[in-house]
DNA sequence: CAATAGATCATCT
DNA sequence: GATGATCTATTGC
């Protein structure tokens, strides 16, 4: 990432294997999924609508493609440097409110597909002494096949969660 | 507010 | 050639 930045996360997917019709794995092992069917502890990094990055974690062991998509960032170090990338200058709360806008916020860009989260420039640590928080259970955003599946993961009350209102974010 | 249109391209059929 | 795990700006009520 550029600098150093660094934040907490507090919303994710779960996308899963063949049955998973929303899952890029389910197709198959193709030049993209390629690394979905590898070892754990990888990032899974591809393009959206043409113009947004998105961030996975290689979540299964090798073979099993599972992974978590990480959807938001509660903004923890490198704020300022976030302000600049490309979005017009918005609250912090939205910085990395969303999967194509903490990519962007944190310059996370394909060149990192099949990075390693143990070291390197995309580094996951585990808040083994964070405090304690509740975990609501919802449906994916925006998929089109199973649609109904309980496995979107956030944070209970948390302000820096994707789709939550400006009025209620107090 | 809520709803919708448009941007834009790598990947797979 | 169609599609999509999104976001922003704009329009309409």
């Amino acid at each position: 990432m550029h600098g150093r930045c660094a934040g907490r996360i507090v919303e994710t997917e779960a996308y899963l294997g063949l049955e998973d019709l929303a899952a890029h794995a389910s197709r198959g092992l193709t030049g993209r999924t390629r690394v979905l069917f590898g070892p754990p502890g990888h990032a899974y990094v591809y393009l959206i609508y043409g113009m947004y990055e998105c961030l996975n974690l290689v979540a299964e062991p090798e073979g099993s493609p599972g992974c978590v998509l990480v959807r938001a960032l509660e903004p923890l170090a490198g704020i300022a440097l976030m302000r600049r990338r490309r979005p017009t200058a918005r609250r912090v709360e939205q910085l990395c409110s969303g999967p194509g806008r903490l990519t962007m916020a944190l310059g996370i860009t394909r060149k990192l597909y099949g990075a390693s989260v143990s070291h390197g420039a995309l580094t996951v640590r585990n808040w083994a002494d964070g405090p304690g928080f509740d975990v609501e259970v919802t449906a994916r955003v925006g998929v089109r096949h199973c649609a109904d599946w309980p496995l979107r993961f956030h944070m209970a009350g948390s302000r820096f969660v994707s789709g939550v209102s400006p009025a209620r974010r107090a």
